[in-house]
DNA sequence: TCCTTTGTTGCAACGATTTGCATCTACTCT
DNA sequence: AGAGTAGATGCAAATCGTTGCAACAAAGGA
């Protein structure tokens, strides 16, 4: 039993089907370290399979976004990415200025969300933000000019 | 002396020039109430300038939000939106159930981008969220079934 | 006004993602 | 196991946005 059982289960009783497909595109997000690009999926999957289409995967991804099984993140540096969303979300900050990319802990973005559904009533998906703007150094710099 | 004249100022201060496919698609930015697409922005140039190219909107698009003087925005229907940043700034709460699109004052953000900045030291850029969710209509829906 | 510099434009080609459609296959029910 | 059905796949075409390049035009100075 693969580690990806209880995924397919979530899959299957919310009427989807179980593809050997699919299950290759699930597979090389689960275990991937990071951020993907649909292009890289691709690539790992055509290599067991050399039969796949590119609009599978784009369709794959689709669908687990859709069960908020993966994020879709556009991160400023050309293809989106996506990532497995695990238990314990995080989100990242990005410089516009040196493309600096790091981690933002989810219990910043976590109050936001309960502060929203508390006052509003509705219910934010806060699973991967990416927020953009200056880093420290950069600021630092921009401002001695 | 259109409106406009200030946003030139800045333009040109930052090394740009003015030209007037740049002032139509300013002025169509700065006239329009709400969010625009790339493809909007391109017919009302064209009805006064039948010979702009769809690539001169984007790249003025690209200027433009380097300058933060628009806010560009994927709203999840289809092409990404363009809406001129004003004083008062204002983000949405999309509900992926609905599609329904509402306003969220600034307030909420304001305090997530001062805690980051006083925390992380990284300045973010908040000028226009949209943070997808369920809508409080929705959500009483998803849970009686 | 004329010249020089540098950023901008239009066009065409390209890259990323989506979609229509005919075929196929996973799943369910005999 | 066999048949039926709904959903998934592969392929091709379309869409949205980006990029290289040669011609062009603002801005600034002589
Ligand atoms: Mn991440
Ligand atoms: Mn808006
Ligand atoms: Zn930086
Ligand atoms: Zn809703």
């Amino acid at each position: 039993m693969s580690c990806e059982s209880e995924t397919i289960d979530v899959l299957r009783e919310s009427g989807h089907k179980m593809t050997p497909q699919r299950m290759m595109i699930l597979t090389s997000l689960r275990h991937a370290s990071g951020h993907l690009s649909a292009a890289d999926i691709f690539e790992q999957v055509k290599a067991a399979y050399p039969y796949v289409d590119i609009s599978t995967v784009y369709r794959t991804l689709t669908v687990l976004k859709e069960m908020r099984l993966i994020s879709e993140t556009h991160m400023g540096g050309g293809d989106a990415t996506f990532e497995w969303v695990a238990s314990e979300r995080h989100h990242h900050l990005i410089c516009r200025h040196c493309n600096g990319v790091t981690l933002l802990d989810h219990t910043y973005l976590e109050k936001l969300g309960s502060q929203i559904e508390r006052e509003v009533g509705f219910h934010a998906d806060i699973d991967h933000f990416a927020i953009f703007g200056l880093c420290a150094d950069c600021k630092r710099e921009t401002a001695s000019n």
